[in-house]
DNA sequence: GATTTTTGATAGTATTACTATTATCTTGCC
DNA sequence: GGCAAGATAATAGTAATACTATCAAAAATC
């Protein structure tokens, strides 16, 4: 098994960067080292100067993979939602009732995310900080145009779609699938973020993690209630 | 009425200025035209030397008002949920029932907005673009925590409490209260961005306006299923 | 062993994000 | 009408950022 799942590779869009960074040595230490420096300084302070120094490398050299730092954030979250699709797909096969996939679909995408050992050079918990924290910046821009027609987006896209497929199983005529699986996805990294930040926006809840309990509920509630 | 609403002045918290900018021409000028020129760029491309060339002033006199264009950002944030809470109450006085409020203030805090024409140096229909597409970035930075201590969310929070009251007050069992506001006012927000530029994430429907429609069914199902 | 590609070293430009200084202009006040 | 205080404009300057260009060294490929 963990020779088999070694050989599986994310594919991300080629439209988010110049050169894979998968193919090279130089590349997975972008890769690697980015991840630490976004997640350490934020996206504002992250520099590819910064970075290049970090991994002991040249500007110009990290120019060479990704057109900006904003690319860079693109082929990140690209990355992470194309993971996020992989572990959905096998998290749900061969789980017969349509409901019970839903709530593994749910419990996955909205709780804390812990370490996958099959890539070793990009650090999953650090990687969900990043989504959490900077990922709306992605789309957040007056380019955002122009990247979508690109391509830039498919990977959340498609996996917003295969949820909406579930709930349009459980309860065919709701009318607002796609939009409550976007909602929850993005409320719960919201929620994440407020938790540790501006705690007065979220309800701190002893016993099992409230924001997961919140968005089962706020998820099944609404499909039932239509 | 007029005249009495004419005098009512949106209070923001000083934390986010240097000088108030409602105090003289100057500031008034430097709010509308960033408030155009924010909608118009996006807050990446907007530069306070392109401000003040705009407003016909200088970079060094933009700077007297505000330490910089995050701190701006967060001033029209602070007033945008001022002006809300504002309508808010105005909005919920002498309605009796709980659930008529809180049906209100839904549709006051995700329905399209409308030009108020008792605040002539604010043009309220491009502040809630920009609430929509740059507002996040307000808080999703390292220095969050600081500026929440200093006072820079109160109006955001408050509003949240607001609202979260009055669903304690149709169902004082839900535990999420708090969330469920902050994730539908986001989500709003979100959903009105995915509709213009990411529409597969969202749901196109014809007839009323469907992100209000959805909002509604959502937080009514929610409280009620607990 | 020659060739092609990749990387490193270095340098340079335009823009951004400020800060400082001084002159001018306005306003309130006597 | 004139004077003082404060606000604004004009100008200049610095440090950091976001790149681009060039060329040599190193590594991979054939």
């Amino acid at each position: 098994m963990r020779d088999l799942l070694s050989k599986i590779q994310i594919q991300v869009n080629p439209c988010t960067y110049l050169k894979n960074p998968e193919s090279s040595d130089l590349g997975l230490r972008i890769l690697t080292g980015s991840i630490d420096m976004i997640d350490s300084l934020g996206f504002e302070h992250f520099t590819f100067r910064k970075l290049a120094t970090h991994i002991g490398s040249t500007e110009a050299s990290v120019y060479r993979y990704f057109e900006n730092k904003h690319k860079l954030l693109l082929y990140l979250s690209n990355w992470y939602w194309a993971w996020m699709e992989y572990r959905l797909v096998f998290g749900t096969i061969n789980v017969n009732s349509s409901e019970e996939q839903l709530k593994r679909a749910i419990d996955l995408l909205v709780s804390p995310v812990e370490e996958d050992m099959a890539f070793t050079h990009i650090n999953e918990i650090k990687l969900n900080r990043i989504v959490i924290a900077e990922s709306a910046k992605a789309y957040l821009t007056k380019e955002v145009d122009d990247e979508n027609k690109e391509g830039a987006f498919v990977a959340y896209k498609q996996l917003v779609a295969r949820v909406s497929d579930i709930i349009l199983q459980i309860n065919p005529s709701y009318k607002y699938s796609h939009m409550l699986v976007s909602t929850v996805v993005e409320g719960a990294h919201l929620q994440r973020f407020f938790a540790e930040h501006l705690p007065k926006l979220t309800d701190v809840v002893e016993g099992r993690d409230a924001i997961t309990d919140f968005c089962h509920q706020m998820v099944f509630s609404a499909i039932k209630a239509d």
